[in-house]
DNA sequence: AACATTAATTGACAATGTCCACTAATTAAT
DNA sequence: ATTAATTAGTGGACATTGTCAATTAATGTT
């Protein structure tokens, strides 16, 4: 049962791969403008990331048939720039370091790719860049898999914008994963706009989590009365579960309340949350209500969780 | 003056570079699997789409060395592909055409190509795919500039999500663009919500652009009164400016209000905002009332203008 | 000990790409 | 009109890049 894909979805990659090959041939795998033809660059660069490999794993890792390399670390030996050394536990294999000569030209090759980066993204404004950045991780991450590495997140304060997709992202995550209706999104829209209007710099903060330019999570904390803090609108986008996100903006949040003063930290979710649930109870929530609602297209249990900030120290760092 | 780069954003647009480098390897330029060589599958593809080219044009537009094309060329040409006529106004040029076989040929390669994205779309969700194509299309447009070549935009109904997407993006943009404060974003995440929660299928609409999978635009009907419908957050994104995208969503309001028999449409926007203005002058609005106001953060004239559904057909369309 | 397997290399060769020189046709300059 | 300069295309020579099968030496298996 194969899904029907639209004819111009075709296209549209074709001509991506098309115009993205001639300009690679171009930006040349980013190691253009070294002195070093491409698979020599590839195999320094490897090298000096994980020192001590045998050929076959650099071949593996390369995707490079293992007799060409073998010549290629040949050419690079006879330079100085490689060292190979037999292995003792296993007299086949050779382990490949790079000599002190081959650490400075990798060096300045490294510096020559970072350059002519730099020199592609200069002249880009800030936004143009996030498009650029958001779209290449877009693209590892969907053709990659769990291939492409994890880069880290960072959290910033919320900036024009940020609280529209923070409604959005509610609004599609319930409806396809819970099903929920519209309404939830017009409810999360509406605490949004509260937030706006009334928004308390010194008592209220929002955080959005961020990775490689794109928004990955969210967190809100609105002051309910003196003493009371709420957190809401905690959101971690599917593509960033299970790097510690969740708990991370929870704790921030704890932080910040404690920080201001707050005596305690309420927050109202649903039964059936469970990742959320996992978190508070993990932060130190306790189920405090629960109260039945028909909303959002379906009948829920509503339940309201309590953490007395004053208490005990929640947060392991040090 | 050059602006900072942050350098894990540089680091992060060379590992992209690598990795796509190495997986073009496989997809080949998306002509992998096909029973031509890649320059030849390359020669062969632009001479489908561009007959009668000469042989100069042919390896400028593939960034090909004119000695080798003329050697790849010649392969094509023994093989019966590829016919090479004299050009009759200068006889130094040679115009360059397929012939028969050579379509055939083309139309194999293509379809193995076709096939092969497929493949790679198949086993993707819906959410994913666009995904994959919005990233593509971001790098196209980012680092292409206007090279490449724009894709038509589509229109459809709001779906979750697309609320928060409009909320977003009046946010930025407005703030960006004329220096409005979280305020404004608040104001538009009320209308959303308002219009989620009051939706009348049958006389409101709202209506989001895509391309290639990316949102771009937005507008929105509403009724004012059992006669009289609002116009309401109409946006096009930057990206998609000039596209006619902008007469679109406001021809598609108008037809939508006159099919639902609305008699009168009217729309609220400040003065200074210049490309909107125009749009509605050109559908046929016209200014019914100003009146000062102080939002957003700036003294502001607010307009209201109107127009009678009955009295002209302002649609060029047939 | 005989055999199979593995890591790395070598030989042979094909594909791909680059540089320079050359021819023929055309255009520009005198 | 003749000469010089330019342009389109081609061929020679060569370097780079990549592929495949065979070989060597070390290790593992029976």
């Amino acid at each position: 049962m194969t899904r029907p894909i639209a004819p111009d979805r075709i296209e549209a990659v074709r001509r991506f791969n098309r115009w993205y090959t001639q300009r690679a041939g171009a930006l040349r795998g980013d190691l253009l403008a070294t002195p070093f033809p491409l698979p020599q660059a590839r195999v320094l660069f490897e090298l000096a990331h994980r020192d001590g490999v045998t050929a076959a794993d650099l071949a593996a890792s390369l995707a490079v048939d293992p007799s060409y390399l073998s010549r290629l670390l040949s050419g690079l030996e006879s330079e100085g720039l490689v060292l190979r050394a037999r292995d003792k536990a296993d007299g086949r294999r050779h382990s490949l370091a790079l000599t002190a000569a081959g650490k400075r030209a990798f060096a300045d090759l490294d510096r020559r790719s970072r350059d002519e980066v730099r020199g592609i993204l200069e002249p880009l404004t800030p936004e143009r860049e996030n498009r650029l950045l958001g779209g290449m991780h877009a693209i590892e991450q969907v053709l990659g898999g769990a291939e492409s590495p994890a880069s880290p997140f960072t959290l910033r304060a919320h900036e024009p914008g940020d609280l529209g997709w923070v409604v959005s992202r509610h609004g599609a995550l319930y409806a396809r994963e819970y099903g929920w209706d519209a309404t939830f999104e017009a409810l999360v829209a509406e605490i949004g706009a509260k937030f706006l209007r009334e928004f308390d710099p010194g008592r209220e903060r929002a955080w959005i989590a961020e990775r490689d330019g794109e928004r990955v999570g969210s967190v809100f904390v609105v002051s309910q009365s003196a003493s009371v803090a709420m957190l809401r609108l905690l959101l971690v986008e599917p593509q960033a579960r299970g790097l510690g996100l969740g708990r991370r903006l929870v704790a921030e949040c704890m932080r910040f309340a404690r920080t201001v003063g707050y005596r305690e930290m309420v927050l109202w979710t649903n039964d059936g949350l469970h990742a959320a649930r996992h978190l508070y109870v993990e932060a130190g929530f306790t189920l405090v209500g629960e109260q039945r609602h028909t909303s959002f297209g379906h009948a829920l249990v509503g339940q309201t969780w309590s953490l007395d900030l004053g208490s005990q120290r929640n947060d392991p760092d040090p």
